[in-house]
DNA sequence: CGGACTGTTGATCGGTATCAATGCTCGTGG
DNA sequence: CCACGAGCATTGATACCGATCAACAGTCCG
């Protein structure tokens, strides 16, 4: 596990930035950042970004890699709580409530922007513009977890799975991991089905499944999605906000 | 079904602020959420407030009553994401991301303090204090809908519903609506399904065998709570914030 | 080559769903 | 006041989805 802080990268030549999905910032937000970034961190896949309990003074800003959230019961039980993806924000709960009840943890190699959180203040009393994109963002995200929770709690195994590979695909789509017929699949069918809410035995069994009906195919870390329409059917899918989105 | 606007209460005599749970506002704040505020509403119990797809201008405080968010399939089967407590806000996601993924209803008699959404980018622009508390709310909220999703993903239906009482009784009492060792219970069994995920015969099953154990006993509209501790054990419960919250 | 991790498959178990009948409570109208 | 009906809750019988247990296969990597 090698975390390293790096150069940073430039705000103003952020390769996020260019993609037309995120809105554009005008030239004093956009400064103002680069000041708020204190630096980047990268971590290995595996490593832990943000710890239950325990209160880093940071607010992370993923810059490239794939990240999950999750929260576990004492006796080990885990649900994955959401994804997270390039352009996302990390630890806003932290900075805002002063507690962290999840964890926050890389599924690959991950690079984040560093922000300090003593400095959010800040963001709301000079930068409104900003602030109001920090709550979109809490916003959206308490969306796909209402979402989600609705998945869990009233769709079946493979209704479940179903929903939770369109999800994927949509948001890595946006995020450059993946085209229009297929997505990279970094995890592991215990990741899913810690998404999913079963057990691992019965997600291989629902995945094989899956691909019988010639709905998916899944080949070493990447998917194919080879019956959208059939997909959204069984899922009774809805996708999330479309609309340009913000970047901090 | 009889809605009415009435006459306002006025918000530095606002009954809310008094408790203790919230944070003051400062004359300034107090006086601009007297201006924000365009009126009250009160609907009866089982009302719709807001509607998915439905895009009222309004955005909302709890003043007095017991409400929930919840969300559906097209077959019908419903998903409880959360309850609503006085002092809690409906419909930031509507006026932030213009979308609204899931429905409100009165589960009481409600009263509402309204806010009009285009003044929301107001708030951001001139009094930082109240963006600032809005985006704490949306913060709690989704650590709210967090530990709902952990417990109807990986808790077992004794546990669930453990949980879910715990966490009623703590808003309830918050709210003043439950003392030490109860609280009201506006809903049926079938909210409560519909919050755990599970069906109303197995809720009406489990309510029974955490009788029999003497954990809590269940009697028209209150739940009394006989053994906090063998529940908080049962439940792995983990309180959630405690600290002054904020009141808008 | 060996070991760790991940995924697969089969057999069996158990928790929750489903179906169906009955009882309870409460508000309404005769 | 009683009768009725609607909605909610209870209870039993049975079905099924997903969990559990266990063995084995594939892959990766040292």
């Amino acid at each position: 596990m090698s975390d390293s802080l790096n150069a940073r990268t430039n705000c103003q030549k952020c390769p996020l930035r260019k993609k037309d999905i995120f809105r554009p910032l005008d030239d004093r937000e956009l400064k103002f950042v680069e000041g708020f970034k204190t630096g980047e961190l990268t971590v290995d896949a595996g490593s832990t970004i943000l710890l239950e309990e325990n209160k880093t003074p940071h607010l992370y800003t993923i810059l490239d890699g794939w990240v999950f959230r999750h929260k576990s019961l004492m006796d080990g039980r885990r649900q994955i709580l959401n994804f997270a993806f390039p352009g996302d924000l990390l630890g806003l709960q932290l900075a805002i409530l002063s507690e962290m009840q999840h964890t926050v943890t890389a599924l690959t190699r991950t690079t984040l922007c560093v922000f300090p959180r003593d400095k959010v203040w800040g963001v709301f009393k000079d930068y409104p513009e900003l602030a109001y994109s920090m709550t979109w963002m809490a916003a959206r995200e308490e969306q796909m977890v209402d979402g989600h929770l609705l998945s869990i709690g009233r769709r079946n195994a493979f209704e479940k799975l179903a929903y939770l590979i369109l999800h994927l695909h949509d948001r890595a789509r946006a995020a450059g991991y993946g085209g229009d017929q297929a997505f990279d699949a970094p995890f592991t069918q215990e990741h899913l089905s810690d998404a999913l809410g079963i057990t691992p035995v019965h997600t291989s069994r629902t995945l094989k499944k899956m691909q019988a009906r010639d709905l998916i195919a899944w080949k070493r870390d990447r998917i194919r999605i080879l019956d959208r329409r059939g997909l959204e059917d069984v899922a009774a899918y809805e996708p999330g906000c479309t609309t340009q989105r913000p970047l901090i």
